[in-house]
DNA sequence: TAAATTACCTAGGAGGATTAGGCAAACGTA
DNA sequence: TACGTTTGCCTAATCCTCCTAGGTAATTTA
């Protein structure tokens, strides 16, 4: 009965391990306790249950990017900055495929207050320091950059972009030009009245 | 022994519609089964497996948002489209929450070829030609737009935007203002070659 | 109406999630 | 160093989902 020495944050790190071999929906107790050589019931000391081992895989996800996010962005600003956040999102998630399908795993409200997501939008935030945005400008911005960087990655990953010839590298250096010339060129607002463009389309 | 009438796609459009009641991680052959109230096995002449059943469901809902979309898209052009276009496409992933993750479902090469998602592409590309683009620059386009619609929703879905105050509806519609103002003011190639940002910013 | 097809069933096995309760290793303390 | 406590891992058992093989009865076809 020699003990293998067990604890939360080794499972954890394992879990996220075996999520980038396997996939992340493949990350299971009874894997993960495979892995380790001991029954399934053993984990259960470390994990209250399956969702739990998730959202903590997750969070040490969120952390890790926002760590490497803090890093490419130190002592940037404007384009540079743009560039330098949005590379190590998408690299992080082509290096760790499972952990960023883990990071995408959706919290309930308070564990999201206290994960590193919240660092995540204020980096953002710190990229459109070097544009010149005001208020609710910034907070669009905020939230279209997410968006595209999100979005583009995850299409990316689903091979969206295989049916074209176009290099998904190529494209990405373009769309980060271009998200700079819309920050720098951000349009004005019409007045202080919302214009008609959110109105709903149905058939 | 009545019979229920079970049939490929009655299972396919009652998935979907479980999908959107509880998820689409939580459509089963069990929990299809038990809504026909019949047992489990009966439902293997019908569907391959598990895996065949929720690829049916996600080339439904390509095919459903499609139809949407080429509905909002019919008779508009530059930015009407876009907007047609995008909201269309919002709209969809609000109503049919579960029928939108399905859509997400990685397809491999063949069956996404045989897919719905070749025309939505196509209507990207043509909502491009009310704005002025070349190749590869539309190419490029494509997917800026794809991945921005697909990433907001997404985020949006996830509950990312609450925390602040301002409503993801003006926020929307400043997203597709300032995706109109890009394109038709997309930044020029600097020359043949590729600028620098594509460099992988590595700690 | 007999034959063929089809729709659903029973039975059962494999694997994952989870709980209750047990034993022994490791640790703190006197 | 011995003693009690904690705790790490175990066995055993239950429940769920996926899936296969093979059967029977309802429906369709000839």
């Amino acid at each position: 009965m020699a003990r293998v020495g067990l604890n939360t944050e080794r499972l954890t790190r394992a879990g996220a391990e075996l999520a980038d071999e396997v996939g992340f929906d493949k990350v299971t107790v009874s894997a993960l306790a495979r892995h380790f050589g001991v029954k399934d019931a053993s984990l259960y000391s470390h994990v209250k249950n399956s969702q739990d081992l998730k959202t903590r895989i997750a969070l040490l996800a969120l952390e890790e990017l926002a760590d490497r996010v803090a890093a490419a962005l130190a002592g940037r600003a404007g384009k540079d900055a743009l560039v330098a956040f949005a590379n190590a999102y998408r690299d992080y998630a082509r290096e760790h495929p499972g952990r960023y399908a883990a990071a995408q795993l959706e919290l309930d409200y308070e564990t999201a207050l206290g994960s590193a997501a919240v660092r995540h939008s204020q980096m953002t935030r710190a990229i459109l320091r070097g544009y010149d945005l005001a208020e609710p400008d910034e907070t669009d911005a905020v939230r279209l950059l997410g968006s595209t960087f999100h979005g583009y990655v995850a299409l990316e990953r689903a091979g969206s972009f295989q049916h074209t010839p176009r290099t998904t590298e190529q494209t990405w250096s373009r769309v980060l030009d271009a998200l700079d010339a819309l920050l720098r060129n951000w349009p004005k607002r019409v007045s202080t009245q919302e214009c008609a463009t959110g109105l709903s389309v149905e058939p």
